[in-house]
DNA sequence: CTTGAAGCTCTAGTGACTAGAGCAATTACA
DNA sequence: TGTAATTGCTCTAGTCACTAGAGCTTCAAG
């Protein structure tokens, strides 16, 4: 049995947010030791890292739910999981779009600014004037 | 004057976002009609335009106030408004390496499941076993 | 003059935690 | 066995940048 502070250093999720999950219904209400101190099984470490993997990779707590219930049910088709997956990466894949954009804009503001004082800043210059950007950042 | 919803079709920010503003103190409290109602002048909303530029920009609102302070301060040396600006770009920067390497693992795991069920999905066993993984990502 | 859109204030909710207070239980060592 | 340090417990509230909703008032058009 691991108490909350041994699963909290083998999974790398803090205390807090391991009651945080249970709250929540991620993981489920562990036995207790005789002072009321949370004993959790191997079964229970494996889910929480599970979850701690899926957290790293973005996943919102709602889709990690979704696959926690697909892997309690292994004859269904994973075409769901699978969605969820697709989805996750899609969304990966637009943020760092948009980030990209940020980044090229961000570079021209921030490199050309040999302004001594703020009057002729060109970074303040740059973002009160919308018209400077190079293109259309949303 | 503007009213509240003419400041939100020229700027792009939400009513409820530019109340928010003013609560924050990021925009100061306007002139009021008869009735109570919140009247802009120009100058309030090329100061709403600047926040909302800064804002697609990623800026955190702590940043933008800083930057508008210094606005009010042609005079002092600039520094400030680029070491914010810098600060950003490098936040940027990071935030898409993450990404890359989440894009990355997640492409792994979603493009190979062949699995037709749960059991044999690829999907729940890279999220169950780490060790699949083909780095760290932190 | 009426109607419907837009405005007002206020409170509470979002997501995914994080921080802190004030205790109780456990563990390590003497 | 005693005690001190560490870890654990519950509970509330705070974070960030909004967003939603209730219940009301004001404004502009026809």
């Amino acid at each position: 049995m691991f108490s909350i502070g041994d699963l909290s250093r083998r999974t790398g999720v803090k205390v807090p947010t391991i009651r945080y999950y249970e709250q929540m219904g991620l993981v489920s209400a562990p036995e207790r030791s005789e002072g009321n101190q949370r004993r959790y099984s191997r079964q229970e470490l494996e889910r929480l890292a599970f979850i701690r993997h899926a957290r790293d990779l973005g996943f919102a707590v709602e889709d990690i739910r979704a696959l926690i219930d697909l892997s309690f049910h292994p004859e269904q088709p994973c075409g769901h999981a699978d969605k969820i997956a697709q989805e996750q990466l899609a969304s990966v894949r637009e943020k760092i779009a948009r980030l990209r954009r940020l980044e090229a804009e961000l570079e021209r503001i921030a490199t050309c600014c040999d302004g001594k004082t703020v009057g002729d800043c060109y970074v303040i210059r740059a973002l009160s004037d919308h018209a400077l950007c190079a293109d259309e950042h949303v």
